[in-house]
DNA sequence: AAGAGGCCCTGATAGC
DNA sequence: TGCTATCAGGGCCTCT
């Protein structure tokens, strides 16, 4: 599911309902993510009031009145779903709580009463992960081998340009390395690089000033777009009230193998290719 | 140091 | 219907 715009969008949802809020109970169904959750996870956030939900690049963070943090990555297939007790008494169906057919029955990790709410984490891929820091010196340390986020003023023209000489790899795998560029994932990669013009094979050391201010902008245009559309959903993405974003629709390339470019004026056909074992989408003639 | 490739895991879908 | 193969939005680790 999840790049920058769809954490953001849970991010802001998750900030509405919970801000303020007291953290009353925890389960945990199954411990076993990407990292295991340790066993004294449930101690360190237990009867913790929530001050802030937070993110960076495709990172949620919980922000607890003490300075401690607890930060959820979601990974390929890790959804938030929030239900609220009102809507439970108003449920037409009588559905159980736990089982209300909106929610996925299996893969359902861990558990949060947070006042009159309940806070599922889904992931049946299990590479999200939950990470707890006990300060905000500490998330702060490990945010510092990322690269900026796309929104950062850093993340411009003079930066992309050195950050590219004497680079071999090419550009699409730079979009998607978050040590170059944070909250840019598959999807994003591909539409950017489709606004730019430029070819996801493209060497990086071959571009130009002007190429790499074209990468600083599209980036930041297609992830505030993504974001304001309430993100994408592919597959399954929901936001944490089970809605779907709907910038899928506004895909100029992705998932669009074999069909028309959609730039006016050109006769160019949307072509897949494995690069580094992702697939990118490009058109074969408007991008160079 | 940079880059390529394998791997972690389950589920949806396509093809036979 | 039921098997197998392939692919999925991420990113860590290891090896060269």
């Amino acid at each position: 599911m999840p790049e920058l715009p769809e954490v953001e969008i849970v991010k802001q949802s998750l900030n509405k309902s919970i801000t303020g809020k007291i953290i009353k109970d925890i389960f945990i169904k199954n411990r076993n993510l990407r990292f295991k959750i340790p066993k004294n996870f449930e101690k360190n956030i237990l009867k913790k009031k929530i001050t802030k939900v937070d993110r960076f690049s495709k990172h949620l963070i919980l922000k607890f009145e003490d300075s401690s943090n607890l930060m959820i990555h979601l990974g390929m297939s890790g959804t938030i779903h929030l239900i609220s007790k009102s809507r439970k008494k108003n449920s037409i169906t009588n559905t159980s709580f736990y089982h209300s057919p909106l929610l996925p029955k299996k893969h359902n990790h861990v558990e949060m009463k947070i006042d009159n709410f309940k806070l599922i984490y889904n992931d049946p891929r299990r590479f999200g992960y939950f990470t707890y820091f006990k300060s905000d010196e500490q998330i702060k340390n490990n945010f510092k081998k990322y690269g900026p986020e796309p929104f950062d003023p850093l993340f411009n023209k003079n930066y992309i340009f050195n950050y590219f000489k004497n680079k071999k790899k090419n550009i699409k795998n730079f979009l998607i390395d978050q040590n170059f560029v944070s909250g840019i994932g598959n999807i994003y990669a591909s539409e950017i690089l489709f606004l730019c013009k430029i070819l996801p094979s493209k060497q990086v050391s071959l571009l130009s000033l002007n190429d790499c201010q074209k990468i600083s902008y599209f980036s930041k245009l297609v992830l505030k777009k993504a974001i304001d559309k309430g993100g994408s959903s592919i597959r399954d993405f929901k936001n944490i009230s089970g809605n779907q974003g709907s910038f899928q629709k506004n895909f100029n390339v992705y998932q669009r193998e074999n069909k028309k470019c959609l730039k006016y004026s050109c006769k160019g056909t949307i072509n897949k290719k494995f690069i580094s074992n992702r697939s990118s989408f490009f058109c074969n003639l408007c991008q160079k």
